[in-house]
Order: structure tokens, then sequence, then C-alpha cells
RNA sequence: GCCCGCAUCGUCUAGCGGUUAGGACAUCACCCUUUCAAGGUGGUAACCGGGGUUCGACUCCCCGUGCGGGUACCA
């Protein structure tokens, strides 16, 4: 199986695209096919510079490598279809000697127009022939150099495929454009470029999102006439927004290199995607990508469009924190924690570990810990819990630490449970105290850990301070 | 307007003629607990509507409805 992701260079990508990539990507790694990247830039006008830097860092990010594509070469060398130009030519010249193509030189005003009445009188909007009736005559129009574009001939009849996610789709071919190939500046149309390039470079499966179904039948008609085999297609439903609407840079879609400065990590945006639209049969849904490697085909994808969640994402991520190789995660919060050692980031996972959504979460978690000052608490005692409990449980915790007992972690909890209870407190109410003394907050990583990597002078310094307020 | 696709809890989904309609997220309650989390247990919550087909429809067919997409010298 070989699958390609075809992306133009219009802009970041966002979690939709990204998506549909990695979905062949999974196809082809599973099957132990290729994988191709090409970049689809036939369209100049629409062309934004940096794009394609932004589209191999968004999937380098992610682990989807690529066999073959820019940075990579291969047997089918330039992946940049504007670098391939006389190719689509080539093949445009074929058709049009096999009579599925022919030239048009009307104008877009009269296209237009004719768009116009058309749709006043309820008919399809398609293109009337006018040109191919008179192909004599736009020949010697083009010699005199008016502007045309080549048009496919869209046969008769009906065009039909069976579609790997949706099964059998018909098109009646009357309802369908003759779509142009080669726009009048030489370039080619997706329409055109596709086919030519997912032939040539051997591609199996095609998949790609679902608004392609209406043109699938002009590719059809091309592979027909230049007599090629079609690849399957997959046709893989959108992703929408939480307004119901299709997941768009328009509409604000994020771009999915923003998730890792936000503090997801590739597994977690990984495992999401793929619980859109596609499920393994089990009740399995937490997956690694190796995993989903091993689990992934394409005729479990549903074919409804999905609404993406982000809480989804939210608890996944937390998830596969949880699950990090603790060398990984301390690499990995490195840009969340500037600053910090390496040293420092490994004391500091065990406490932030099972609380952090995100890796950014880090910061707010650790802020008590490697701040030099110790944080102020205006509301003090916390509410609920008695001045003459929060004195005598900042007593007993000084004096503990103080005699070194940050030394044994577990005695210490024990002294300061059974302080507690001596003052008929509750342990969880009068433990408060010494957070907010600590941490400066009534939550936190747990405080006697935290006094711990503070240490006795610290967090002695820490417990005064508080003790001295109450007076 | 014309064409196409889709339709199960709020969300993602399982289901492929006979199930107490299952799971996950979210949500609520409880447990655990040094706080917060994490974890555990339990609860609330769904088959868009109408016709068929069938002994029997969430499941198959048709029609509606809703949503999405296409309708470009954009992809």
């Amino acid at each position: 199986m070989r699958t390609r992701f075809a992306p133009s260079p219009t802009g970041p990508l966002h979690f939709g695209s990204v998506r549909t990539a990695l979905f062949g990507w999974l196809a082809a790694r599973h099957s132990g096919g290729s994988f191709v990247l090409r970049i689809e830039d036939t369209d100049q006008e629409r062309y934004i510079p940096g794009s394609e830097a932004l589209i191999v860092e968004t999937l380098n990010w992610l682990g989807l490598e690529w066999d073959e594509g820019p940075e990579k070469d291969g047997p089918h060398d330039p992946y940049v279809q504007s670098l391939r130009i006389e190719l689509y030519q080539e093949w445009a010249d074929q058709l049009v000697q096999r009579g599925a193509a022919y030239w048009c030189t009307c104008a877009p005003a009269r296209l237009a127009a004719m768009r116009e009445e058309q749709r006043r009188h309820s008919q399809p909007t398609r293109y009337d022939r006018r040109c191919l009736g008179r192909q004599d005559e736009v020949a010697a129009e083009r010699a005199q150099g008016q502007p045309a574009v080549l048009r496919l001939r869209m046969p008769d009849g009906t065009t039909e495929w069976d579609d790997v996610i949706r099964g059998r789709v018909v098109f009646d071919n009357k309802d369908i454009d003759d779509q142009v190939l080669l726009k009048s500046d030489g370039f080619p149309t997706y329409h055109l470029a596709v086919v030519v390039d997912d032939h040539v470079m051997d591609i199996t499966h095609v998949i790609r999102s679902d608004e392609w179904i209406p043109s699938t039948p002009k590719h059809l008609a091309v592979y027909q006439a230049l007599e090629w085999v079609p690849p399957y297609f997959a046709h893989v439903p959108a992703v929408l927004g939480p307004d119901g609407l299709k997941l768009s840079k328009r509409r604000g879609a994020r771009n999915v290199l923003d998730y890792g400065e936000l503090g997801y990590v590739p597994a977690a945006i990984v495992n999401a995607m793929a619980l859109l639209g596609w499920s393994s049969g089990t009740e399995a849904e937490v997956f690694t990508l190796q995993e989903l490697v091993e689990r992934f085909t394409l005729d479990r994808i549903h074919a409804a469009p999905a609404v993406f969640d982000p809480r989804r994402l939210d608890d996944l991520n937390g998830v596969h924190i949880r699950r990090m190789d603790t060398e990984d995660l301390v690499h990995a919060l490195e840009f969340h924690l500037p600053g910090t050692s390496l040293e420092t980031r490994r004391r500091l996972v065990p406490m932030l570990r099972e609380r952090m959504v995100t890796l950014a979460d880090a910061k707010h978690l650790a802020a008590p810990l490697l701040d030099g000052v110790a944080p102020d608490q205006a509301d003090f005692p916390p509410k609920g819990v008695e001045p003459a409990v929060a004195r005598a449980m900042l007593d007993a915790c000084i004096d503990a630490v103080a005699a070194g007992m940050l030394e044994h972690e577990d005695d210490l909890l024990e002294r300061l449970r059974e302080t507690a209870k001596q003052h008929a407190a509750k342990v969880g109410a009068a433990f408060r105290v010494l957070y907010v003394a600590v941490l400066g907050e009534p939550s936190g990583v747990p405080v006697i850990q935290a006094m711990a990597f503070l240490g006795s002078d610290r967090a002695l310094e820490r417990l005064r301070a508080a003790r001295a307020r109450l007076g």
C-alpha cells in the first residue's frame, strides 16, 4: 500500500487536515507500505510562503515520517507540483489527442453569466460546451494569443466506485461539469495534477477529505481516458468545530503546532485525532502511535463527520503525560519551565506528573517551589481552621523540620497528623494551613514533598513567616 | 437552485435483524486521601420523524427533516 498526504501550502495545518494525514500514514504503516508527502501548489494565488516548512515541522513533531517527499528525495522527485508542470502538460496533450479534453476560450464574464442563467432556470451550473463545437475557431484564437483553458470532456453515462469508507458511490455524469484541467497560465488545476501524480507515484490508496467526493468522477474520467488503473478511494469525513461547521483556518481553527506550545504532547494529539472518526473495535481507547499502527484499518473509519471536543484531548493529554517515560517528561518540561536545570526538573516531576492536564500546568504548579520568595496569602488562616489549630500545626511543623525530620517524610506526616487530631481538627483542614504557609495557596503539590524540595532553611523561613502573621 | 454525503447519550463512538443498546470524555454522588490531582465505585443521559420489508427492526428499503460538503482558470 502506498498512500500520500498532499496538502497545499496555504498556511498552517489544523486538526482536521492533520488527522487526514494521520489516517494515511497509519494505513501505510499498518500495511508495511510507504507514505508520500507531496506539496500541491498549483495555485500561485493562494500560496503562502513558509507553509511548506510548517507542514514539514508539524508532521515531524507528531512523528509522522514520510518515505518520499520534500527533504527526503525519492524516485519521483520533485514532490512539489509547481516543479512538475511539463509533466502535466504532456498528459494534457494526451488527453486532447484522445478526444478527452478540449480547449476553451470563453471569457470569465461569459461563464458567470451562463451560470447565473442556469441557476435561474433551476438547472445545474455546468459549462455549456460552447467551445467544444468550434474547436477550429478556438485554435485560431489561441494562435492569435487569446487566453484559453483546457477542459475535460466529461463522458456520458454514470461514474461509480467503491469507496473504502462509504461503499458504492454513484454519480450521473450529466451533473458533472467539464472541469478545467489547464489554466490559462499553463498551470494544471488540482484535478489534473492529482491524477497524474497519484498515478505516476504509484499511489494505491487515495485517502482524502470527503469534500472531494463530488469531484472524484472527474478524476475517474481522466484515469479512464488515459487508460490508467484508478487507485482505491477512501473519503474521510470532516472534522467539525464546536459550532458544527467544518474546521477551517477562516473560522479560527488552530495551527496544530500551537498545541505544542500550549503543553499538549504528540502522543495525546495523535490519539485524540485517531479517535475522531476511527475506533479500534475494542473498548480500548488510549493508544500510542505504535499501538495505532498495529490496530488501524481504513474500514473502521466512521462515515459521519465528527465534532472535535477539546476536553477529550485534555483528558488524553493527562493520560499520556502520566504514562510518559520520566526522562522524556523531564526534557519535555524544559520549554515550560525555562531556566530550570535537568536536576531540578527531575526532582519536580514526581510532584507534577499526576497534576498536569497540559505541560504548561507545570509552570503554576512549580512556581511556589521555584520562586525565591515565600508567597503571600491574605486569607490566613484559611477559613474553616481555628487560629489555635493553625498555630499548633505550624509550631509542630517548625519544630519537626528544625529537628531534621524532612529526612523522614513518613514520620513527619505522622507527627503532623497526630497534632491535628490532638486539637480535634480534621486532618485535611489542618493541613491546609501548611499549604498556605509553604505554597501560598490552600492546594498544590504535596506539602511535605514541597518542603523537602525547598530544604529545611527555606521551608522554615516560610513556616515562621506564616506563624508570625498569626501572632 | 442543482448534485453528493451523513444521521446512536451533551461530545467521540460500539452495534452489522432478536442486546438490560456497550465503552470513553464531560457531568453528578460516594470512596480513598496531607491539599489539589490521580485512582476506585456508582448514577443521570441516546437509537431524528413517518412509512414499509420481516415473526421480529437501532440495524434493510423508501420518503421527509436536519446537518455537512460540492457547485471556480481554489485546493
